[in-house]
DNA sequence: CTTCAACGAGACCGATTGGTCTCTTTTTAG
DNA sequence: CTAAAAAGAGACCAATCGGTCTCGTTGAAG
Protein backbone atom coordinates (compact mmCIF):
# COMPACT_ATOMS: atom_id res chain seq x y z
CA UNK A 1 0.00 0.00 0.00
CA UNK A 2 2.30 2.87 -0.97
CA UNK A 3 0.25 5.15 -2.75
CA UNK A 4 2.07 8.57 -3.80
CA UNK A 5 0.45 11.34 -3.79
CA UNK A 6 3.47 13.49 -6.02
CA UNK A 7 2.17 11.22 -9.34
CA UNK A 8 -0.98 12.70 -8.92
CA UNK A 9 -2.10 14.89 -11.79
CA UNK A 10 -4.49 17.70 -10.87
CA UNK A 11 -8.40 17.19 -10.72
CA UNK A 12 -10.54 17.49 -14.44
CA UNK A 13 -13.83 19.09 -14.14
CA UNK A 14 -16.97 16.59 -13.95
CA UNK A 15 -18.66 16.39 -17.22
CA UNK A 16 -21.93 15.79 -15.49
CA UNK A 17 -23.97 18.59 -16.22
CA UNK A 18 -27.44 17.86 -15.11
CA UNK A 19 -28.94 15.53 -11.90
CA UNK A 20 -32.20 13.77 -11.90
CA UNK A 21 -34.37 13.98 -8.99
CA UNK A 22 -37.62 12.27 -8.44
CA UNK A 23 -39.95 13.98 -11.02
CA UNK A 24 -37.68 17.07 -12.10
CA UNK A 25 -34.50 17.94 -13.18
CA UNK A 26 -32.32 20.20 -11.46
CA UNK A 27 -29.38 22.22 -12.91
CA UNK A 28 -26.64 22.39 -11.02
CA UNK A 29 -22.56 23.61 -10.90
CA UNK A 30 -22.31 26.22 -13.66
CA UNK A 31 -25.51 27.58 -12.95
CA UNK A 32 -24.85 30.31 -10.47
CA UNK A 33 -26.99 28.89 -7.33
CA UNK A 34 -29.48 27.11 -5.50
CA UNK A 35 -32.11 27.73 -7.88
CA UNK A 36 -34.30 24.67 -6.97
CA UNK A 37 -37.15 25.41 -4.25
CA UNK A 38 -35.92 24.09 -1.36
CA UNK A 39 -39.35 22.97 -0.53
CA UNK A 40 -38.30 20.00 -2.88
CA UNK A 41 -35.73 18.80 -0.77
CA UNK A 42 -38.13 17.42 1.57
CA UNK A 43 -39.36 14.48 -1.23
CA UNK A 44 -35.71 14.35 -2.36
CA UNK A 45 -33.98 11.25 -1.25
CA UNK A 46 -29.72 12.09 -0.86
CA UNK A 47 -27.53 12.54 -3.90
CA UNK A 48 -25.56 9.31 -2.50
CA UNK A 49 -29.11 7.24 -2.55
CA UNK A 50 -29.78 8.55 -5.77
CA UNK A 51 -26.45 7.44 -7.25
CA UNK A 52 -26.57 4.51 -5.24
CA UNK A 53 -29.80 3.32 -6.95
CA UNK A 54 -28.51 4.54 -10.60
CA UNK A 55 -25.74 2.21 -10.10
CA UNK A 56 -28.16 -0.45 -9.00
CA UNK A 57 -30.29 0.00 -12.18
CA UNK A 58 -27.59 0.38 -14.76
CA UNK A 59 -25.59 -2.96 -13.49
CA UNK A 60 -28.92 -5.37 -12.92
CA UNK A 61 -29.64 -4.89 -16.97
CA UNK A 62 -25.79 -5.76 -17.92
CA UNK A 63 -25.69 -8.32 -15.38
CA UNK A 64 -28.80 -9.96 -16.18
CA UNK A 65 -27.26 -9.93 -19.68
CA UNK A 66 -24.59 -10.96 -19.53
CA UNK A 67 -23.71 -12.76 -15.89
CA UNK A 68 -21.81 -12.02 -12.95
CA UNK A 69 -18.07 -12.65 -14.36
CA UNK A 70 -19.03 -11.27 -18.02
CA UNK A 71 -19.90 -7.89 -16.38
CA UNK A 72 -16.61 -6.23 -14.92
CA UNK A 73 -16.49 -2.90 -12.73
CA UNK A 74 -15.33 -1.48 -15.85
CA UNK A 75 -18.75 -2.11 -18.11
CA UNK A 76 -20.56 -0.67 -15.38
CA UNK A 77 -18.28 2.62 -15.12
CA UNK A 78 -19.15 3.00 -18.83
CA UNK A 79 -22.90 2.81 -18.06
CA UNK A 80 -23.11 4.73 -15.19
CA UNK A 81 -20.32 7.36 -16.65
CA UNK A 82 -19.23 7.12 -12.83
CA UNK A 83 -15.39 6.18 -12.05
CA UNK A 84 -14.36 3.38 -9.45
CA UNK A 85 -14.35 5.70 -6.84
CA UNK A 86 -17.79 7.05 -7.16
CA UNK A 87 -19.06 3.31 -7.36
CA UNK A 88 -17.18 1.62 -4.37
CA UNK A 89 -18.27 4.07 -2.45
CA UNK A 90 -21.44 2.43 -2.80
CA UNK A 91 -20.83 -1.08 -2.53
CA UNK A 92 -18.20 -3.07 -0.46
CA UNK A 93 -17.74 -5.66 -3.31
CA UNK A 94 -18.79 -6.74 -6.85
CA UNK A 95 -20.61 -9.28 -4.96
CA UNK A 96 -22.78 -6.72 -2.90
CA UNK A 97 -23.54 -4.93 -5.69
CA UNK A 98 -24.36 -8.02 -8.03
CA UNK A 99 -27.33 -8.71 -5.29
CA UNK A 100 -28.61 -5.51 -5.23
CA UNK A 101 -28.86 -5.12 -8.93
CA UNK A 102 -30.14 -9.12 -8.92
CA UNK A 103 -33.44 -8.08 -6.16
CA UNK A 104 -33.70 -5.09 -8.34
CA UNK A 105 -34.59 -7.18 -11.25
CA UNK A 106 -36.59 -9.45 -10.12
CA UNK A 107 -38.57 -6.75 -8.18
CA UNK A 108 -38.93 -5.61 -11.93
CA UNK A 109 -39.86 -8.56 -13.42
CA UNK A 110 -41.90 -9.53 -10.44
CA UNK A 111 -44.15 -6.39 -11.49
CA UNK A 112 -44.73 -7.56 -14.97
CA UNK A 113 -45.57 -10.91 -13.94
CA UNK A 114 -48.05 -9.80 -11.36
CA UNK A 115 -49.59 -6.70 -13.59
CA UNK A 116 -53.28 -7.14 -13.43
CA UNK A 117 -53.68 -9.22 -10.77
CA UNK A 118 -55.36 -7.26 -7.93
CA UNK A 119 -57.63 -6.59 -9.52
CA UNK A 120 -59.27 -10.16 -10.10
CA UNK A 121 -60.86 -11.46 -7.43
CA UNK A 122 -61.72 -15.11 -8.53
CA UNK A 123 -58.38 -17.04 -8.14
CA UNK A 124 -57.92 -19.32 -10.52
CA UNK A 125 -58.71 -16.23 -12.98
CA UNK A 126 -55.47 -14.85 -11.13
CA UNK A 127 -53.35 -17.45 -11.58
CA UNK A 128 -54.73 -17.56 -15.41
CA UNK A 129 -53.66 -14.02 -15.54
CA UNK A 130 -50.36 -14.89 -14.09
CA UNK A 131 -49.78 -17.51 -16.69
CA UNK A 132 -51.15 -14.95 -19.51
CA UNK A 133 -48.36 -12.52 -18.27
CA UNK A 134 -45.66 -14.65 -19.44
CA UNK A 135 -46.47 -14.13 -23.16
CA UNK A 136 -45.02 -10.82 -22.40
CA UNK A 137 -40.98 -10.05 -21.83
CA UNK A 138 -39.56 -9.84 -18.51
CA UNK A 139 -39.12 -6.32 -17.10
CA UNK A 140 -35.30 -6.11 -17.73
CA UNK A 141 -33.51 -7.02 -20.60
CA UNK A 142 -31.93 -10.29 -20.84
CA UNK A 143 -34.86 -12.68 -19.85
CA UNK A 144 -35.79 -13.91 -15.98
CA UNK A 145 -33.12 -12.98 -13.93
CA UNK A 146 -33.85 -16.00 -12.13
CA UNK A 147 -33.06 -18.49 -14.96
CA UNK A 148 -30.08 -16.29 -15.60
CA UNK A 149 -28.43 -16.44 -12.28
CA UNK A 150 -29.10 -19.48 -10.62
CA UNK A 151 -27.06 -21.24 -12.72
CA UNK A 152 -24.36 -18.01 -12.94
CA UNK A 153 -24.54 -18.20 -9.04
CA UNK A 154 -23.87 -22.07 -7.61
CA UNK A 155 -20.77 -22.20 -7.22
CA UNK A 156 -18.59 -19.41 -6.24
CA UNK A 157 -21.27 -17.01 -4.93
CA UNK A 158 -23.09 -17.55 -2.14
CA UNK A 159 -24.69 -14.27 -1.70
CA UNK A 160 -26.45 -14.33 -4.91
CA UNK A 161 -26.89 -17.80 -4.74
CA UNK A 162 -29.26 -17.09 -1.65
CA UNK A 163 -30.78 -14.20 -3.19
CA UNK A 164 -31.95 -16.61 -5.87
CA UNK A 165 -33.29 -18.81 -3.75
CA UNK A 166 -35.22 -16.14 -1.86
CA UNK A 167 -36.87 -15.29 -4.67
CA UNK A 168 -37.80 -18.54 -5.83
CA UNK A 169 -39.83 -18.95 -2.39
CA UNK A 170 -40.82 -15.53 -2.85
CA UNK A 171 -42.81 -16.93 -6.35
CA UNK A 172 -43.52 -20.27 -4.73
CA UNK A 173 -45.24 -18.19 -1.77
CA UNK A 174 -47.10 -15.96 -3.87
CA UNK A 175 -48.57 -19.06 -5.68
CA UNK A 176 -49.49 -20.95 -2.42
CA UNK A 177 -51.15 -18.09 -0.92
CA UNK A 178 -53.19 -17.43 -4.04
CA UNK A 179 -54.27 -21.31 -4.05
CA UNK A 180 -54.65 -21.32 -0.48
CA UNK A 181 -57.14 -17.93 -0.61
CA UNK A 182 -59.14 -19.77 -3.39
CA UNK A 183 -59.55 -22.95 -1.52
CA UNK A 184 -61.27 -20.78 1.59
CA UNK A 185 -63.06 -19.01 -1.14
CA UNK A 186 -64.28 -22.08 -3.13
CA UNK A 187 -62.75 -21.27 -6.33
CA UNK A 188 -59.90 -23.36 -6.09
CA UNK A 189 -60.09 -27.29 -5.35
CA UNK A 190 -59.38 -27.88 -1.90
CA UNK A 191 -57.71 -31.43 -3.27
CA UNK A 192 -55.03 -29.42 -4.63
CA UNK A 193 -51.27 -30.14 -3.53
CA UNK A 194 -51.09 -25.75 -3.11
CA UNK A 195 -46.48 -26.67 -3.27
CA UNK A 196 -46.90 -28.84 -5.70
CA UNK A 197 -49.22 -26.89 -8.31
CA UNK A 198 -46.55 -24.09 -7.61
CA UNK A 199 -43.23 -25.76 -8.63
CA UNK A 200 -45.46 -27.57 -11.48
CA UNK A 201 -46.13 -23.85 -13.02
CA UNK A 202 -42.73 -22.16 -12.35
CA UNK A 203 -41.19 -26.03 -14.03
CA UNK A 204 -43.01 -25.33 -16.85
CA UNK A 205 -42.50 -21.72 -17.58
CA UNK A 206 -38.90 -21.42 -16.83
CA UNK A 207 -38.01 -24.53 -18.66
CA UNK A 208 -40.11 -23.03 -21.79
CA UNK A 209 -38.00 -19.83 -21.38
CA UNK A 210 -34.99 -22.12 -21.49
CA UNK A 211 -35.59 -24.16 -24.56
CA UNK A 212 -37.18 -21.13 -25.97
CA UNK A 213 -33.92 -18.99 -25.75
CA UNK A 214 -31.73 -21.75 -26.64
CA UNK A 215 -33.68 -22.50 -29.79
CA UNK A 216 -34.45 -18.64 -30.30
CA UNK A 217 -38.16 -20.03 -31.10
CA UNK A 218 -40.93 -18.72 -29.74
CA UNK A 219 -43.36 -21.34 -29.75
CA UNK A 220 -42.39 -23.56 -26.41
CA UNK A 221 -43.43 -20.64 -24.44
CA UNK A 222 -46.39 -20.47 -25.55
CA UNK A 223 -47.42 -23.59 -25.98
CA UNK A 224 -46.48 -24.05 -22.23
CA UNK A 225 -48.93 -21.10 -21.52
CA UNK A 226 -51.22 -22.17 -23.63
CA UNK A 227 -50.78 -26.01 -21.88
CA UNK A 228 -50.74 -24.54 -18.34
CA UNK A 229 -54.00 -22.57 -19.38
CA UNK A 230 -55.76 -26.03 -19.92
CA UNK A 231 -54.09 -27.51 -16.74
CA UNK A 232 -55.61 -24.94 -14.14
CA UNK A 233 -59.24 -25.15 -15.92
CA UNK A 234 -59.19 -29.20 -15.43
CA UNK A 235 -56.85 -29.48 -12.46
CA UNK A 236 -56.98 -26.51 -10.02
CA UNK A 237 -60.13 -24.64 -10.98
CA UNK A 238 -63.07 -25.92 -8.59
CA UNK A 239 -65.93 -27.11 -10.87
CA UNK A 240 -68.81 -25.13 -9.17
CA UNK A 241 -66.74 -22.21 -10.14
CA UNK A 242 -66.29 -20.96 -13.88
CA UNK A 243 -64.20 -18.38 -14.88
CA UNK A 244 -65.58 -14.84 -15.66
CA UNK A 245 -62.98 -13.89 -17.67
CA UNK A 246 -63.12 -16.40 -20.42
CA UNK B 1 7.44 -11.01 -28.34
CA UNK B 2 10.47 -10.49 -27.04
CA UNK B 3 11.44 -13.44 -25.57
CA UNK B 4 14.21 -14.16 -23.76
CA UNK B 5 15.86 -17.60 -23.57
CA UNK B 6 18.67 -16.23 -21.23
CA UNK B 7 16.55 -16.24 -18.87
CA UNK B 8 14.91 -19.66 -18.75
CA UNK B 9 15.82 -21.81 -15.85
CA UNK B 10 17.22 -25.49 -16.89
CA UNK B 11 14.56 -27.73 -17.62
CA UNK B 12 13.28 -29.84 -14.68
CA UNK B 13 12.12 -33.61 -14.69
CA UNK B 14 8.64 -34.61 -15.65
CA UNK B 15 6.69 -35.57 -12.74
CA UNK B 16 4.36 -38.07 -14.69
CA UNK B 17 4.65 -41.56 -13.59
CA UNK B 18 2.19 -43.58 -15.55
CA UNK B 19 -0.01 -42.94 -18.59
CA UNK B 20 -3.29 -44.80 -19.03
CA UNK B 21 -3.78 -46.41 -22.18
CA UNK B 22 -7.24 -48.18 -23.43
CA UNK B 23 -7.64 -50.78 -20.74
CA UNK B 24 -4.22 -51.34 -19.56
CA UNK B 25 -1.50 -49.18 -17.31
CA UNK B 26 1.96 -48.99 -19.45
CA UNK B 27 4.54 -48.09 -17.71
CA UNK B 28 7.43 -45.45 -18.84
CA UNK B 29 9.96 -43.12 -18.05
CA UNK B 30 12.26 -44.24 -15.23
CA UNK B 31 11.77 -48.39 -16.41
CA UNK B 32 14.95 -48.53 -18.41
CA UNK B 33 13.30 -49.70 -21.98
CA UNK B 34 9.98 -50.51 -24.12
CA UNK B 35 8.44 -53.13 -21.55
CA UNK B 36 5.51 -53.42 -23.24
CA UNK B 37 4.22 -55.40 -25.83
CA UNK B 38 3.86 -54.22 -29.73
CA UNK B 39 0.95 -55.78 -30.54
CA UNK B 40 -0.47 -53.11 -27.83
CA UNK B 41 0.05 -50.17 -30.55
CA UNK B 42 -2.25 -51.28 -32.53
CA UNK B 43 -5.16 -50.62 -30.43
CA UNK B 44 -3.46 -48.17 -28.70
CA UNK B 45 -4.39 -44.24 -30.31
CA UNK B 46 -1.38 -41.41 -30.06
CA UNK B 47 -0.04 -40.23 -27.54
CA UNK B 48 -1.17 -36.55 -28.48
CA UNK B 49 -4.77 -37.71 -29.25
CA UNK B 50 -5.04 -39.64 -25.64
CA UNK B 51 -3.94 -36.61 -23.60
CA UNK B 52 -6.35 -34.61 -25.92
CA UNK B 53 -9.33 -36.41 -24.58
CA UNK B 54 -8.11 -36.47 -20.95
CA UNK B 55 -7.88 -32.96 -21.02
CA UNK B 56 -11.60 -32.38 -22.52
CA UNK B 57 -12.95 -35.59 -19.77
CA UNK B 58 -11.20 -32.99 -17.35
CA UNK B 59 -12.15 -29.57 -18.35
CA UNK B 60 -15.60 -31.36 -19.25
CA UNK B 61 -16.14 -31.88 -15.60
CA UNK B 62 -15.21 -28.29 -14.22
CA UNK B 63 -16.52 -26.36 -16.99
CA UNK B 64 -20.23 -28.22 -16.26
CA UNK B 65 -19.34 -27.32 -12.55
CA UNK B 66 -18.11 -23.61 -12.62
CA UNK B 67 -19.37 -21.75 -15.99
CA UNK B 68 -16.78 -21.20 -19.04
CA UNK B 69 -15.55 -17.93 -16.94
CA UNK B 70 -15.23 -19.43 -13.44
CA UNK B 71 -12.72 -22.30 -15.13
CA UNK B 72 -9.80 -20.80 -16.30
CA UNK B 73 -6.82 -22.55 -17.87
CA UNK B 74 -4.98 -22.71 -14.47
CA UNK B 75 -7.82 -24.91 -13.25
CA UNK B 76 -7.64 -26.90 -15.99
CA UNK B 77 -3.62 -27.50 -15.80
CA UNK B 78 -3.81 -28.06 -12.06
CA UNK B 79 -6.75 -31.13 -13.20
CA UNK B 80 -4.39 -32.75 -16.15
CA UNK B 81 -0.94 -31.95 -14.19
CA UNK B 82 -0.25 -30.23 -17.56
CA UNK B 83 1.23 -26.92 -17.15
CA UNK B 84 -0.07 -24.76 -20.24
CA UNK B 85 2.15 -25.88 -23.56
CA UNK B 86 0.64 -29.40 -23.00
CA UNK B 87 -2.99 -28.00 -23.13
CA UNK B 88 -2.54 -25.23 -25.87
CA UNK B 89 -0.79 -28.00 -28.16
CA UNK B 90 -4.05 -29.61 -28.07
CA UNK B 91 -6.53 -26.85 -28.42
CA UNK B 92 -6.26 -23.03 -30.31
CA UNK B 93 -8.08 -21.55 -27.67
CA UNK B 94 -9.85 -21.83 -24.58
CA UNK B 95 -13.25 -21.21 -26.10
CA UNK B 96 -12.18 -24.12 -28.39
CA UNK B 97 -11.65 -26.61 -25.50
CA UNK B 98 -14.92 -25.54 -23.95
CA UNK B 99 -16.75 -26.24 -27.12
CA UNK B 100 -15.38 -29.90 -27.20
CA UNK B 101 -15.60 -30.26 -23.04
CA UNK B 102 -19.31 -29.68 -23.76
CA UNK B 103 -19.79 -31.99 -26.35
CA UNK B 104 -18.40 -34.40 -24.51
CA UNK B 105 -20.15 -33.57 -21.35
CA UNK B 106 -23.54 -34.32 -23.29
CA UNK B 107 -22.41 -37.01 -25.20
CA UNK B 108 -22.10 -38.45 -21.29
CA UNK B 109 -25.65 -36.85 -20.32
CA UNK B 110 -27.06 -38.36 -23.31
CA UNK B 111 -26.16 -41.88 -22.79
CA UNK B 112 -26.95 -42.28 -19.35
CA UNK B 113 -30.86 -40.74 -20.29
CA UNK B 114 -30.73 -42.90 -23.21
CA UNK B 115 -29.78 -45.83 -21.10
CA UNK B 116 -32.15 -48.87 -21.86
CA UNK B 117 -34.02 -47.94 -24.49
CA UNK B 118 -32.84 -49.69 -27.26
CA UNK B 119 -34.54 -52.92 -25.98
CA UNK B 120 -37.42 -51.75 -25.78
CA UNK B 121 -39.58 -51.90 -28.85
CA UNK B 122 -42.70 -50.12 -27.74
CA UNK B 123 -42.48 -46.63 -28.51
CA UNK B 124 -44.44 -44.92 -25.80
CA UNK B 125 -42.13 -47.08 -23.11
CA UNK B 126 -39.48 -46.02 -24.43
CA UNK B 127 -40.44 -42.31 -23.60
CA UNK B 128 -41.22 -43.75 -20.49
CA UNK B 129 -37.94 -45.24 -19.92
CA UNK B 130 -36.39 -42.21 -21.21
CA UNK B 131 -38.29 -39.94 -18.59
CA UNK B 132 -37.99 -42.49 -15.67
CA UNK B 133 -33.77 -42.31 -16.34
CA UNK B 134 -34.54 -38.47 -15.25
CA UNK B 135 -34.39 -40.00 -11.55
CA UNK B 136 -31.00 -40.37 -11.81
CA UNK B 137 -27.69 -38.29 -11.75
CA UNK B 138 -26.30 -36.45 -15.13
CA UNK B 139 -23.49 -38.38 -16.55
CA UNK B 140 -21.09 -35.35 -15.14
CA UNK B 141 -20.90 -33.60 -12.03
CA UNK B 142 -22.60 -30.45 -12.24
CA UNK B 143 -25.93 -31.63 -13.34
CA UNK B 144 -27.43 -31.20 -16.95
CA UNK B 145 -24.98 -29.23 -19.41
CA UNK B 146 -27.24 -28.29 -21.27
CA UNK B 147 -29.42 -25.72 -18.89
CA UNK B 148 -25.71 -24.85 -17.32
CA UNK B 149 -24.27 -24.27 -20.61
CA UNK B 150 -27.52 -22.28 -22.08
CA UNK B 151 -26.73 -19.22 -20.32
CA UNK B 152 -23.29 -19.66 -20.09
CA UNK B 153 -23.00 -18.98 -23.74
CA UNK B 154 -25.87 -16.83 -24.46
CA UNK B 155 -23.62 -13.37 -24.58
CA UNK B 156 -20.31 -13.20 -25.67
CA UNK B 157 -19.57 -16.83 -26.93
CA UNK B 158 -20.85 -17.81 -30.44
CA UNK B 159 -19.18 -21.33 -30.36
CA UNK B 160 -20.11 -22.83 -27.17
CA UNK B 161 -23.73 -21.44 -27.80
CA UNK B 162 -24.10 -23.07 -31.43
CA UNK B 163 -22.99 -26.87 -29.83
CA UNK B 164 -25.59 -25.75 -27.44
CA UNK B 165 -28.25 -25.32 -29.86
CA UNK B 166 -27.00 -28.39 -31.47
CA UNK B 167 -27.68 -30.89 -28.73
CA UNK B 168 -30.91 -29.38 -28.05
CA UNK B 169 -31.87 -30.00 -32.01
CA UNK B 170 -30.17 -33.52 -31.04
CA UNK B 171 -32.76 -34.14 -28.22
CA UNK B 172 -35.97 -32.89 -29.80
CA UNK B 173 -35.19 -34.79 -33.18
CA UNK B 174 -34.42 -37.82 -30.98
CA UNK B 175 -38.38 -38.16 -29.52
CA UNK B 176 -39.80 -37.20 -33.11
CA UNK B 177 -38.24 -39.59 -34.53
CA UNK B 178 -39.65 -42.09 -31.55
CA UNK B 179 -42.89 -41.08 -31.66
CA UNK B 180 -43.27 -40.99 -35.79
CA UNK B 181 -42.11 -44.48 -35.13
CA UNK B 182 -44.77 -45.01 -32.43
CA UNK B 183 -46.82 -43.31 -35.10
CA UNK B 184 -46.29 -46.09 -37.73
CA UNK B 185 -45.99 -48.87 -35.33
CA UNK B 186 -49.50 -47.88 -33.56
CA UNK B 187 -47.77 -47.53 -30.17
CA UNK B 188 -48.52 -43.30 -30.41
CA UNK B 189 -51.49 -41.88 -31.72
CA UNK B 190 -51.68 -40.41 -35.46
CA UNK B 191 -52.97 -36.87 -33.81
CA UNK B 192 -50.01 -35.99 -31.49
CA UNK B 193 -47.74 -33.13 -32.58
CA UNK B 194 -44.35 -34.51 -31.92
CA UNK B 195 -42.16 -31.41 -32.06
CA UNK B 196 -44.70 -30.14 -29.52
CA UNK B 197 -44.90 -32.98 -27.48
CA UNK B 198 -40.45 -32.93 -27.65
CA UNK B 199 -40.65 -29.15 -26.23
CA UNK B 200 -43.28 -30.01 -23.57
CA UNK B 201 -41.23 -33.29 -22.46
CA UNK B 202 -37.87 -31.08 -22.68
CA UNK B 203 -39.13 -28.27 -20.88
CA UNK B 204 -41.02 -29.62 -18.19
CA UNK B 205 -38.16 -31.57 -16.90
CA UNK B 206 -35.12 -28.70 -17.61
CA UNK B 207 -37.99 -26.42 -15.52
CA UNK B 208 -37.92 -29.09 -12.33
CA UNK B 209 -34.25 -29.40 -12.90
CA UNK B 210 -33.39 -25.51 -12.26
CA UNK B 211 -36.47 -25.25 -9.92
CA UNK B 212 -34.41 -28.46 -8.37
CA UNK B 213 -31.41 -26.93 -8.56
CA UNK B 214 -32.55 -23.08 -7.07
CA UNK B 215 -34.25 -24.85 -3.73
CA UNK B 216 -31.79 -27.82 -3.33
CA UNK B 217 -35.10 -29.96 -2.93
CA UNK B 218 -35.40 -33.25 -5.01
CA UNK B 219 -39.31 -32.94 -5.07
CA UNK B 220 -39.70 -31.03 -8.31
CA UNK B 221 -38.03 -33.52 -10.24
CA UNK B 222 -39.68 -36.37 -9.06
CA UNK B 223 -42.89 -34.49 -9.17
CA UNK B 224 -42.45 -33.24 -13.16
CA UNK B 225 -41.27 -37.33 -14.06
CA UNK B 226 -44.63 -38.54 -12.29
CA UNK B 227 -46.53 -36.38 -13.87
CA UNK B 228 -45.22 -36.47 -17.59
CA UNK B 229 -45.58 -40.80 -16.64
CA UNK B 230 -49.54 -39.95 -16.55
CA UNK B 231 -49.14 -37.39 -19.78
CA UNK B 232 -47.84 -39.99 -21.51
CA UNK B 233 -49.83 -42.55 -20.60
CA UNK B 234 -53.06 -40.04 -21.48
CA UNK B 235 -51.88 -37.68 -23.98
CA UNK B 236 -49.69 -39.96 -26.32
CA UNK B 237 -50.17 -43.68 -25.85
CA UNK B 238 -52.36 -45.22 -28.41
CA UNK B 239 -55.51 -46.78 -26.56
CA UNK B 240 -55.13 -49.92 -28.22
CA UNK B 241 -51.71 -50.31 -27.51
CA UNK B 242 -51.12 -50.61 -23.28
CA UNK B 243 -47.82 -50.77 -21.53
CA UNK B 244 -45.82 -54.12 -21.53
CA UNK B 245 -43.59 -52.73 -18.59
CA UNK B 246 -46.51 -51.31 -16.14
C1' DC C 1 20.68 -48.43 -32.57
C1' DT C 2 19.54 -43.49 -35.15
C1' DT C 3 16.56 -39.82 -36.61
C1' DC C 4 12.97 -36.76 -36.71
C1' DA C 5 8.56 -35.38 -35.53
C1' DA C 6 5.40 -34.93 -31.82
C1' DC C 7 4.83 -33.57 -27.30
C1' DG C 8 5.05 -30.90 -23.25
C1' DA C 9 7.40 -27.64 -19.70
C1' DG C 10 7.31 -23.26 -18.23
C1' DA C 11 9.13 -18.48 -18.66
C1' DC C 12 7.10 -14.75 -20.45
C1' DC C 13 3.69 -11.22 -22.18
C1' DG C 14 0.13 -7.51 -22.46
C1' DA C 15 -4.39 -6.81 -21.00
C1' DT C 16 -7.67 -6.82 -17.57
C1' DT C 17 -9.52 -7.96 -13.18
C1' DG C 18 -11.49 -6.39 -8.49
C1' DG C 19 -10.21 -3.39 -5.13
C1' DT C 20 -7.73 0.70 -2.31
C1' DC C 21 -6.46 5.24 -1.23
C1' DT C 22 -5.87 10.20 -1.48
C1' DC C 23 -7.45 14.37 -2.63
C1' DT C 24 -10.63 17.44 -4.90
C1' DT C 25 -15.39 18.80 -5.54
C1' DT C 26 -20.08 18.99 -4.25
C1' DT C 27 -23.75 18.69 -1.08
C1' DT C 28 -25.94 19.75 3.01
C1' DA C 29 -26.70 21.61 7.60
C1' DG C 30 -26.68 25.59 10.38
C1' DC D 1 -22.66 33.11 4.15
C1' DT D 2 -19.31 29.11 6.58
C1' DA D 3 -17.85 24.62 7.73
C1' DA D 4 -18.11 19.95 8.01
C1' DA D 5 -19.55 15.82 5.75
C1' DA D 6 -20.55 13.24 1.78
C1' DA D 7 -19.50 12.08 -2.78
C1' DG D 8 -16.65 11.19 -6.59
C1' DA D 9 -12.25 11.17 -9.60
C1' DG D 10 -8.72 8.56 -10.92
C1' DA D 11 -3.89 6.99 -10.06
C1' DC D 12 -2.36 2.95 -8.35
C1' DC D 13 -1.84 -2.02 -7.07
C1' DA D 14 -1.26 -7.13 -6.82
C1' DA D 15 -3.23 -10.95 -8.85
C1' DT D 16 -4.85 -13.28 -12.58
C1' DC D 17 -6.39 -13.80 -17.17
C1' DG D 18 -5.77 -16.15 -21.96
C1' DG D 19 -2.24 -16.86 -24.96
C1' DT D 20 2.79 -17.32 -27.20
C1' DC D 21 7.28 -19.05 -27.81
C1' DT D 22 11.47 -21.68 -27.20
C1' DC D 23 13.58 -25.57 -26.16
C1' DG D 24 14.34 -29.93 -23.67
C1' DT D 25 12.19 -34.62 -23.68
C1' DT D 26 9.73 -38.47 -25.43
C1' DG D 27 7.58 -41.33 -28.98
C1' DA D 28 7.52 -43.87 -33.02
C1' DA D 29 9.34 -45.38 -37.37
C1' DG D 30 13.37 -47.01 -39.98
Amino acid sequence: MSYNPETSSPRQKPFRLFRNQIGYVRPLGFFSGHVYLKAAMLVSISKGQETRQRIIAEAAAIFNQRGYERCSIQTIMEATGLEKGGIYRHFESKEELAAEAFDFAWRATTAKRRQGLESIANQADRIQQHIANFAHRAGIPGGCPLLNTAVDSENGNPVLRERVRAALADWQQMIVDTLESGKAAGTIRVSVDSLQAANHLIGTLEGAMLVKRIGRNEQPIRQAIEQLHAWVDSELRATDSLSSTN
